[in-house]
DNA sequence: GTTTTCACG
DNA sequence: ACGTACGTGAAAACC
């Protein structure tokens, strides 16, 4: 059978425009030309071609009005312009269809949708053909039949809808698509409907009857309300109903022979590449002409013997993306020369052998916990090379293979034949083989070779042990709380009815701005995209206005308790009754790490009844937990990069920096600081670390922004050594396009190469906090691998068991309580000899929130 | 899927 | 006149 693709043109440009528009920012070529939608039209167009193989291939576009227009005029009304920016795009993208070898229509009388379905419609009533088609758009799933499927995209991957997927997915028939349309609308068509039924009940009634017809000749059989609902909106069920069927019969100049697919022009492409600065599929041309050879490899079975040097790249495909639940589905190997798949069923066998191997891969901690008990050998991670080089990685490698020009299929969990499994996992293992030296090479260049191999190759280690060791967490405490919060906010919610005078979703901000703004005629201060804020900030402002503001104020933080903190923790409980976090070590653009299921970086503390919560994090029985804090490390890293002379002087005197910046801002002595100015004072030394701006500062202290602009001209008056840092970085950074922390992390900016001046600023703010944020970042890093070796050295069995920033939790044995706090203490304090003294604090007790 | 809010450093 | 604090993740509502 002969394969053909359909392709939904304008989907897919609107797609890739909008993935990536909202930003504000999107991807140009030098010389202003936008590229975002193209770069991902192309990208989708190459993997498509990759891996369908199509022998035809046709993109579809649409303009103008059709026959729907007529019947309807509110037709997809209510869309938003299409932006210049995208209008000059599609025009290109039809340049580089002709280039690229690939038939398009763009028909004035019909819709991208009709034309498909007449294609697919041919393909169904010849058995020569199969056809694909290529969309995010639901409504096309109308058209599966036989050999006729959907690849609906998703993002990242393809979901592939057949017959068979169709109906386990929705429990009926493709065509039955066009009845659910038509009983619940499309806002996005702006297709009505019948108001009041959405998706559930219109699948439940299509299950019932069929079709919108069979549920009108039952209607009787339902309940008055529902039969009210579609009496109302007979006319407009079978107006939709006519709106949504793709009309599969229209007429059309080409045929399916029109569109044989044979390849590039390869010099037009080339040039259209260069013009768009493609210089990732740049590449792919050429390996296109020199014939790129299917991958071999081999699956291993019991009888296999390995043939592999002794350096390795290893691999695995899991089930899941957290990976502390995941199954193995096999491990992929290679060498120089040979690949191979190993079943996970048949891991163990070749255990003893990989032991002996140097195995390189992508994602250490993730490998490192999966395989815990085998004890490997892992000495290469192109994940945190990535990072370090400032590519965009992600969970997935072929993230990063596509940034660097190659192409690697994603991982699909619901694909079942092991060869294709097998074939995927392999080509990735050969990825991280084939690339590492030049990696290497690269972050030599770049000299973050060492930052590399010093600090976050062995950190992974440290954090993949953190992990695996987990925090205990007392869910019966958790519980009680539980129980004790759901009871205040019944009573705070019914309070808040009364004053209302009405019961509402006080959770909903639009019907709790309706209630505030409209019905209590309250103030407004603030708006989102979609109404008024009802921000916490806001609601603040308000506090006086309204008994029923409090109340408000109070409600939500007792929903994020419950839900966030009660509910999140415990439903994220393993069986052995802790929690396994997982640390994102490659994500931050400053370096810090990010923690998930849970976060374990945004535990409350900050409210006396939030901080209660800690009390859940306990350790093993009979032990203490230990946390310890650096002091102010932001402003101590500042002083030290900054040389501010007064700055230092107060660290080295182990003065309170708040105290002593607000007599210098305000003009007072030290013993005349008062506790408002103290208060000031703190937001102006945050503001610093952040890149100050006057209008920032006037938010956080709720001040005129005038003001605020004094306070900071005063605090760079009087910290002239700050002034001239942050003078000096911006200069650089606009200079160099980057910048750089003490320990050699480089961080790319671009917003400094923007016009928008908004874009400008924003970029010198990062400018200026991330050498101070990532610079700390690094100090704790090398603090926790030192710790974690004297830990073991001293042959210790107390444990690091959490990082939040700033501040390491360790779950200790009592008889160990001092050695270790002198460990902690030293090696915290001691990373680096800086100009002003490293100071943390340290406390131990019975569960976290006694250990403040 | 995006938006809003809010938890932490 | 613009429209802003730096770095994250999770839940609920909404569309």
């Amino acid at each position: 059978m002969e394969k053909i693709v359909l392709v939904d043109g304008n989907n897919l440009i609107y797609r890739s425009y909008f993935a990536t528009a909202y930003t504000g920012s999107i991807m140009r070529n030098s010389s202003g030309f936008p590229t975002n939608a193209l770069y991902g039209l192309v990208n989708m167009l190459n993997k498509i071609i990759d891996l369908e193989k199509p022998k035809y291939l046709l993109v579809a576009f649409d303009k103008g009005k059709t026959f729907r227009h007529e019947m309807y005029p509110e037709y997809k009304a209510g869309r938003a312009e299409i932006p210049e920016e995208l209008i000059l795009q599609f025009k290109k993208a039809k340049e580089l269809l002709d280039a690229m070898g690939i038939v398009w229509i763009d028909d004035d009388a019909n819709e991208a949708d009709d034309i498909i379905g007449t294609f697919a419609k041919r393909a169904r009533n010849n058995d020569e053909y199969e056809a694909t088609i290529i969309s995010s758009d639901k409504d096309l799933l109308q058209l599966i039949g036989k050999d006729v499927n959907v690849k609906l995209l998703k993002s990242g991957d393809f979901d592939l809808m057949t017959q068979t997927t169709f109906f386990e997915k929705y429990g009926f028939e493709p065509k039955q698509m066009i009845d659910l349309k038509a009983l619940m609308g499309d806002s996005s068509d702006n297709i009505p409907g019948v108001k009041g039924i959405g998706e559930k009940t219109a699948i439940k009634l299509l299950k019932d009857y069929k079709t919108l017809d069979g549920v009108y000749e039952n209607i009787d059989k339902l309940t008055p309300k529902l039969q009210e609902k579609l009496n109302v909106d007979k006319e407009n069920a079978y107006m939709s109903y006519k709106l949504v069927t793709i009309n599969e019969d229209v007429p059309l100049d080409k045929g399916i022979d029109d569109f044989r697919y044979y390849g590039s022009n390869v010099e037009a492409l080339t040039a259209l590449y260069k013009e768009l600065e493609f210089n990732s599929f740049l590449k792919n041309i050429k390996e296109v002409k020199k014939d790129k050879q299917e991958l071999c490899f081999i699956i291993v079975d019991e009888k296999t013997n390995l043939d592999l040097d002794e350096e390795i790249s290893l691999f695995i495909e899991t089930s899941e993306e957290n990976y502390h639940k995941a199954s193995i589905f096999g491990v992929s190997v290679c060498d120089e020369k040979n690949n191979y798949f190993i079943p996970f069923a048949l891991f163990e066998k070749f255990i003893p052998f990989l032991k002996t191997k140097k195995i390189k891969t992508y994602d250490i901690k993730k490998h490192y916990v999966l395989l815990n008990k085998y004890n490997l050998n892992f000495v290469y991670d192109l994940f945190l090379a990535g990072y370090l080089l400032e590519y965009n990685v992600k969970e997935d490698i072929s993230e990063l293979a596509t940034i660097k020009g190659e192409e690697l299929p994603y991982f699909d969990k619901k694909e079942e034949d092991i060869n294709v499994i097998a074939k995927r996992a392999s080509m990735k293992a050969r990825y991280i083989f084939d690339t590492c030296n030049d990696f290497i090479d690269e972050m030599d260049k770049k000299e973050v070779l060492k930052l590399y191999s010093e600090i976050e190759l062995p950190l992974a280690f440290v954090l993949a042990r953190m992990e695996i060791d987990g925090v205990n967490i007392d869910i019966k405490f958790l519980k009680e709380m539980g129980r004790e919060i759901s009871i205040k906010m019944e009573l705070i919610a019914n309070e808040i009815y009364n004053l209302a005078g009405e019961n509402f979703n006080i959770l909903s901000t639009k019907q709790l701005g309706e209630i505030l703004f409209e019905k209590l005629g309250l103030q407004t201060y603030k708006k989102t995209k979609t109404g008024f804020s009802t921000g916490r900030d806001v609601l603040e402002k308000l506090k006086y206005d309204h008994d029923i503001i409090p109340l408000i104020i109070e409600y939500r933080n007792l929903s994020k308790l419950s839900s966030n903190y009660i509910d999140g923790l415990i439903d994220l409980v393993y069986e052995d009754g802790k929690i396994h976090t997982i640390y994102n070590q490659a994500l931050t653009r400053t370096g810090r790490l990010s923690s998930k299921d849970p976060n374990i970086q945004n535990i409350p503390i900050r409210t006396p009844y939030g901080s209660k919560i800690r009390k859940a994090f306990v350790p093993n029985k009979g032990n203490l937990i230990l946390a310890a804090d650096y002091s102010q490390i932001e402003l101590r890293v500042l002083a030290h990069i900054s040389d501010a002379e007064m700055l230092i002087q107060a660290f080295k005197d182990d003065k309170d920096i708040h105290a002593i910046t607000a007599s210098k801002i305000f003009d007072v002595e030290l013993y005349q600081v008062t506790k408002e100015m103290r208060r000031s004072a703190k937001a102006v030394n945050f503001g610093i670390v952040y890149g100050i701006s006057p209008f920032g500062l006037s938010e956080d202290l709720d001040i005129p922004i005038t003001e605020a602009k004094i306070f900071i001209d005063k605090y760079l008056e009087e910290f002239p050594g700050v002034k001239k840092y942050m003078d000096d970085t911006i200069k650089q950074a606009h200079k160099d396009g980057f910048v750089k922390t003490l320990f050699n992390r480089i961080r790319v900016i671009d917003e400094l190469k923007q016009k928008n001046r908004i874009l400008v600023q924003a970029g010198e703010r990062i400018a200026l906090n991330t050498p101070i944020q990532g610079t700390s970042a690094d100090i704790i890093k090398i603090a926790m691998i030192n710790i974690e070796k004297r830990i073991k050295q001293e042959g210790l069995v107390s444990k690091m068991l959490i990082q939040v920033h700033d501040e390491l939790v360790f779950d200790v044995v009592k008889t160990e309580l001092e050695k270790i706090s002198e460990i902690v203490k030293f090696e915290m304090e001691n990373v680096i000899k800086m100009k002003v003294p490293l100071r943390i604090e340290i406390d131990s007790g019975e569960s976290w929130y006694e250990a403040k």
